[in-house]
RNA sequence: GGCGCCGUGGCGGAGUGGCUACGCAGCGGCCUGCAAAGCCGUGUACACCAGUUCGAUUCUGGUCGGCGCCUCCA
């Protein structure tokens, strides 16, 4: 079976067609970093994350691309805001958004090219698309230089807009512009700006516009014509219109397929930068276990609006280790196995294959483990081991295997010291020992005093076993 | 004003012109010394009103409600 796509331009499922047979390039957009990541943010970066390991767990070979804005309006508004250099406070959010990649479970991307770095790039561009008559420096003597977006007729296209209905773009004063909904390429250096924050140009010293760097460096890294463009679906317009407008006039037929992953809300509203930052990714991996919020984020369709809440959050973290117990346990009945092996559901890939159906996939993945914990009944045995390993390979490829190293430390729920391995083992053979003279109270005595150390026990067919809770 | 999305059982969340989504919670049972975990069973769910149809939660039109974009946004 073909993998579809939903593909935001044409608004179709698509059959997905590389540009390059078996190889696939994508890009999205990564973060202004203006300011730490949250959970919206992240949700991004976690769809994209499945996004990819999905594709190679289809045999492509996947560059992806995500880009760092570290210079804009707002990360130069954030210097007046806080003490330090423009510089300094993109550094630190690009340190916060790695860290919180790190902890929800995300690989790290092909090559993370930053704004600042393109520069050369996006001057090229620009010289491109003045020569071609779809860009004009602005005549106030502001250094600023425009698109032109009435001399680009599919300008629009992206988000099914006429052009005649929008409003002006609000980016800029509005005197040097031809059109009020030119958006500036390149904004000329003011006084008031640090003059780090301004590069040289045949134009005059000043800085990229919020678009341009991103269709210079998506040119650079994966060429004219690439596969997949993604980002949040706030970013449709203006700033992915006005990419497509930027590299479709400068001659450049651009990306094959538009992929906008919905918000996450919060109160009802999009948790927006503007508005004040909550549920930072930092401060929610502290109250839950970023692989139960891996799971939260992408348990439901990533083109479906998730309100957040704590109460389904807890639920999703229930919901999540049920199948977390499986894989432990019969982990530990099996002794092991290699996930590399496993071989997923069916119903699981051609799920996957539908656009990234994850809902249906995951259904797919219950049955499984439902299956798993039947055959656990009856200790090891090769189907045990089979299913062990197709379930770890489904949960390998959402980034959710719990035995995974990306997760060891977060999750072990039996790891502890030698020392504890010991005492616990210790009181558990005086109970069993009491249980096999039908002593119960001093059994229930020894179970109770470990529970209030934090340490769960369970009886199983193959004896007693415990866990660190906590 | 323009362009879109969404309203599903107590909750989360898929999907389909007729056939069990799935999970959480609840209830009943099995297992267990008890428990936990697990397994089995268990729900007149598709905002409202019309229309199309043999049949609509699914298609069409309308109403109500919620959300997004229209140059800060993931």
């Amino acid at each position: 079976m073909t993998l579809r796509l939903y593909d935001t331009a044409s608004r179709t499922v698509r059959d997905f067609v590389p540009v390059v047979t078996g190889k696939v390039g994508i890009y999205h957009c990564g973060l202004t970093v203006q300011g730490p990541p949250h959970l919206g943010h992240i949700r991004k970066e976690v769809t994209f994350d499945v996004l990819r390991r999905w594709f190679e767990f289809r045999g492509y070979a996947v560059t992806l691309v995500a880009n760092i804005t570290d210079i804009d309006d707002k990360v130069l508004a954030k210097e007046t805001e806080q003490d330090g250099p423009w510089w300094a406070i993109a550094y630190a959010n690009v340190r916060a958004l790695h860290a919180a990649y790190t902890a929800l479970g995300c690989l790290p991307p092909t090559y993370e090219p930053r704004a600042t770095g393109h520069i050369p790039e996006m001057v090229e561009l620009i010289a491109q698309l003045i020569e071609r008559g779809h860009a004009y420096p602005a005549d106030d003597g502001s250094g600023d230089v425009y698109f032109d977006v009435r001399s680009w007729p599919d300008y629009g296209t992206l988000s099914n807009q006429r052009l005649d209905d929008m409003e002006p773009a609000a980016d800029a004063d509005a005197r040097g512009k031809r059109d009020p909904r030119d958006f500036a390429l390149w904004k000329g250096h003011k006084e008031d700006e640090p003059v780090t924050a301004s590069w040289p140009t045949p134009w005059g010293r000043g800085r990229p516009g919020w678009h341009l760097e991103c269709s210079a460096m998506v040119g650079k890294y994966l060429g004219d014509e690439f596969d997949i463009h993604g980002g949040g679906l706030d970013l449709r317009f203006p700033h992915h219109e006005n990419e497509l407008a930027q590299s479709t006039a400068a001659g450049r037929p651009f990306a094959r397929y538009w992929m906008h992953n919905a918000m996450l809300n919060l109160d009802g509203e999009k948790m927006s930068k503007s508005v004040g930052v909550s549920l930072l990714v930092s401060d929610v991996a502290t109250r839950f276990r970023p692989i139960d919020v891996r799971y939260y984020l992408i348990a439901p369709h990533y083109r479906s609006i998730i309100e957040f809440t704590e109460a389904a959050m807890a639920e999703a973290a229930t919901a999540f280790q049920r199948v977390e117990g499986y894989v432990v346990r019969a982990t530990e009945v099996t002794g092991g196995i290699d996930p590399a092996v496993g071989e997923p559901d069916p119903d699981f890939t051609a799920a996957m294959d539908d656009d990234l159906s994850v809902p249906a996939a995951l259904a797919a993945l219950q049955r499984a483990v439902r299956e798993g914990n039947k055959l656990l009944a009856d200790g090891d045995s090769p189907a045990l081991a089979d299913n062990l390993a197709g379930v770890r390979r489904m949960l390998g490829l959402l980034g959710l295997d719990p035995l995974d190293p990306l997760w060891v430390g977060a999750t072990d729920r039996t790891g502890s010291s030698q020392a504890i391995d010991g005492l616990v083992a210790a009181l558990l053979d005086q109970r069993q020992e009491a249980r096999a003279r039908k002593d119960f109270a001093a059994a229930d005595a020894i179970r109770d005093r470990l529970g209030e150390a934090g340490v769960e026990v369970e009886d199983t067919p193959q004896g007693p076993r415990w866990t660190v809770v906590g």
